[in-house]
Formats: structure tokens, sequence, C-alpha cells
DNA sequence: ACAATACTGATAAATCATTATCAAATAGAA
DNA sequence: TTCTATTTGATAATGATTTATCAGTATTGT
């Protein structure tokens, strides 16, 4: 049975208040504000636990280590700051894009990833 | 200085003959036609030195080892096949995609990936 | 052909993210 | 409150990719 902890509870609130994809080391950082002993250990385990449970989604970055974020959001795609490493939720996509599949492919999914600075980067 | 070596050679004629991004198990398996005593730290020598001189570029899939591929190409995207784990060039690209942008955002580049099967899967 | 040195292959070692282990702490039921 | 199984934190272990090591080999300039 799965057991409601302060650890698992810091650290779904951080996936609801940040509003966007987080990597284990991002959850980690956050959720060590509301308990400060966390271990990276357990961040793996929620992480693992939310997925199976299918309240969280993968998000996987070309060379990066993969981030996370709610499920249920509709189709939308991401943009990471080449700056600071984050990653942004976006709104929209291009649309149907089978047109740019070979002939005789059958298109199932596709991921777009868009890359520069964010506001706050562009700031600094 | 750069010598040219029977495995130099092999590796990068594999590149130039395949004309898709590989892995570097990919380029051992094919050069070992042409060379076959080859050993995987050649080639992950031979990639990094031809990385480092421009000759060739990363395309990095998410959740996969990187892929190569020869360097000088016009913008294009890839297609990563979900039975075999073949990534395929494609033509054509969505276009400007900077509407996608949160406001205040600075887009530098995008990434775009196509999932599904190729021919040969399909097929089979 | 010779000499100098870069290259190769086999494999040990280093990386890095993730998982397993285990004693101590804690949530949940009675 | 008490009991018991789950959870936690620290860290060792794992798995997978990439790099370092080193003795032997091969390439290039002379």
């Amino acid at each position: 049975m799965l057991r409601s902890t302060r650890q698992r509870t810091a650290i779904r609130e951080v996936f609801e208040k940040t509003g966007r994809p987080l990597s284990t080391e991002e959850v980690l950082k956050a959720a060590k504000k509301q308990v400060p002993g966390l271990g990276i250990a357990t961040v793996y385990r929620a992480v693992k636990g939310f997925l199976e449970e299918g309240d969280l989604v993968t998000v996987a970055i070309p060379g990066e280590p993969p981030r996370y974020e709610l499920a249920g959001k509709r189709h939308h795609h991401h943009f990471h700051c080449t700056a600071c490493g984050k990653v942004f939720e976006l709104e929209g996509c291009p649309g149907d894009l089978s047109y740019l599949a070979p002939k005789g492919f059958r298109l199932e999914d596709h991921e777009l990833l868009l890359y520069g600075r964010c506001t706050r980067c562009l700031k600094a």
C-alpha cells in the first residue's frame, strides 16, 4: 500500500506548483525547502511511483537527463533554455507533420523542442 | 598530426555511403566489413576526431545513445523508427516556429523528431 | 628503407544516472 | 498507544557509455 509521507507530499507539490518539467535534481532542490533532509533516492522512488500511478510522465531531452511533468495535459511541446538548462512548457503545435515522413513510412508521433534563452536569462 | 589509416578511412566511408545518422555500434558493425579487426575504441576516437575537425555533427535522440552524421548538410530533421531503432534523415521543415515561443523568450534553434515505423519494418 | 611518432586493439577505468541495500524512522490500523 | 509493514536517507552497487592505458603496429617525412 502507498503511504502518504511528508517527502512524497512535498515532491508532488513541487510539480503542482512549478508547472514545468523537472529533473530529479531540480525536484530534490525544490522539495528540500519543505523537507530539508530529503535524499535523492527518495526522489527517484517517488517519481518512479508517480510514473507507475500515471500521475507523472517523462519528458525526454536529447543529451540531458529526463524531466518529469504532471500527466493529463493536452498535446504540447517544450522550450529548453540553453543558458540555465530549464525546460518550459509550450502551447500550440505545428499540427499534422505526416508530409515530412518519407513515402512508405508510418508516422505515429512527433516531438518538437525549441532551443534559446528564457526571459530570465536574457535579462541577466 | 592526423594520419590516414585504413580504420579511419573505412569509418569515414561508412558515413558517406550510409547517408543516415549512425551510432558508434552501427559504425563499428558497418566498418568491420572493411576492417574486420576494428575495435570500438578506434570508432570512438575516430568519431571524436571527426567531430573536432567539423566533419561530423552529433544527432541526439532522447533516451538513446547519440548518432553522428556528416556535417554541412542544410537544415533538416529526423525520423526514428521505433521498431528497428534506425534514425533517418528527413527533408523539409515546418518553417518559422517563433510563434510557439513564450513572450520574452528568444528562439535560437529547434529540433523536430518524428517517430514511427520505417518501410522495412512495416513490411516485416 | 629508416626513424619518429601517431594509431590500434584489448581491456581496465572513469562517468553518470539510476537502483539496491539496510538499519533507523514513521505512517496507518487496531 | 502499540504494533507492523512501509518509507526514508546514506551509500554501495549496478548498468551503460565513453575514455584512458599500454604494448605492439603502421604511417609519414626524410
